[in-house]
DNA sequence: CGTAGTATG
DNA sequence: CATACTACG
């Protein structure tokens, strides 16, 4: 039998990769598999958003998975918000919130810094429960989009993961004509999307390699929404223009169901 | 072929069959089967307790069983406590609560009369909450006993269904070692019943025609207390002493689990 | 542990 | 409709 030769791909070829997931609940995923499924997904990075836990609730077995450097980011609420980073290499710093106390008490941004890199979750404010939460959405958008605008001024590469709750255009989403007057595709919303992914010069980076329809990451749990695939892209992996040469390949993961959002991953041509 | 005869049984001497339930839920009760059941039971009074539900929440198609005349008395707050009474044959009178506004806000007691025959559903409160609610317990007991005792004195037969939230001795309980320091089981809730059945006059049904050790009616769902038979015997018929005699048969129905309670039955000689 | 209610999405 | 928390038992 001949030798088998394999070539070791030089170390800035490996793709890094990211994984972001709404869990709606971390406890609830991870009872649905979402651990064992992640353990085979070599990620790099895990960005999770709505664990509605803190951490003191949390099994170090089961919530900490082997491997993986693990932050979570709570509300002070409980069973509300929180999101968590799973970092395979050890962050060089970690920002917890953005410094305004309303945002960051909800436990909505975690960033991990890795070299010139950042990674961070991001979950932006449901509007859909109440006129009052729409108007906390509109308030922290707003706010959001000079922190966005500053950050790309930064001598940094960012890959800002998470559930944005705005779908961006008609083809985001199954029923663009009956939701235009819905939280998550209203005209202010997806203005503000506009200008991030124009003026602010940020990309969007599955639509870099993927520019199909119906290619949704939240379905409704009312009616049959998931088996009608009537959903919404509304989880975004938003890098700065730098990256955008650098995603190699994007996929959502539909094949199990860990929650109501499904994971994105993005695999970056970066050595991290 | 010869012509099968058939002898009618005398109108008197058909049972009355009585059957009481702490359904722990109605809905919760109906969706496992409970009036599915009912249906083959040919019952002529049902007392439940423990609906857990106000009357305008519940489907007139499964919750108001065909043939039966139905009386709902619920408790003030949604989702708790609450007795019912479904009847064969139409009562005479209705008698909501005691005329105690604390007891009968919490929807625990429901008479309803035939003739000089009166059956009723009571859902005494439970001490294992809390210390106030073992007072509140002590406090309805003492204003219950001189209730019954001048029940004694009509010149009526009663049948007192219910969940009394107390066993009376050893044999009516598992772990009475254990149990003599928690509520249910303590001296003072003992000698209420002791009373109850000896100088009050009042007759245990099922103690009539059953001696039996592990003849429970209900069973913590905390643990393997179903599995294991670790039960308890707080749900009784309490009969006037007339109708002692007329104790035919008696039964738990352990067949189905509808609640964490069994339904106990009883056939009394008695023409209704 | 299990049935409810409520908040939130 | 689904995941949480809370009350109550």
């Amino acid at each position: 039998m001949g030798a088998i030769v394999t070539l070791p791909l030089a170390e800035n070829s490996r793709p890094m990769r990211v994984i972001t997931v709404n869990v709606n609940g971390i406890r609830s995923a991870a009872s649905k598999g979402l651990f064992t499924w992640l353990a085979g997904q070599n990620a790099d990075v895990v960005c999770l958003q709505e664990t509605k836990a803190q951490e003191h609730q949390l099994d170090k077995s089961l919530h900490y998975p082997a491997g993986y450097h693990v932050y979570y980011h709570d509300a002070e609420k409980k069973g509300y918000s929180g999101v968590a980073l799973f970092c395979r290499r050890q962050p060089d710093r970690l920002i917890r919130g953005m410094g305004w106390p309303d945002f960051d008490g909800e436990g909505r941004y975690l960033q991990a810094d890795f070299g010139d890199l950042s990674v961070a979750s991001l979950y932006l404010p449901s509007g859909s429960s109440s006129e009052e939460r729409q108007a906390v959405k509109f308030d922290m958008m707003a706010r959001l989009m000079p922190q966005f605008k500053r950050l790309r001024q930064m001598q940094r590469d960012y890959i800002i993961c998470g559930d944005w709750n705005i779908a961006h255009r008609n083809i985001d989403l199954k029923n663009w004509r009956g939701n235009q007057k819905n939280s998550g595709f209203l005209p202010e919303e997806r203005a503000w999307l506009d200008e991030l992914l124009g003026a602010a010069g940020w990309v969007d980076a599955f639509r870099v390699v993927n520019q199909e329809a119906e290619q949704y990451t939240w379905w409704s749990n009312r009616g049959q929404a998931w088996a009608k695939n009537v959903g919404w892209r509304i989880d975004y992996q938003m890098i700065t223009p730098g990256l955008a040469g650098k995603v190699r390949g994007a996929a959502i993961y539909k094949d199990q169901r860990f929650s109501d959002h499904a994971p994105l991953t993005i695999d970056y041509d970066l050595p991290l």
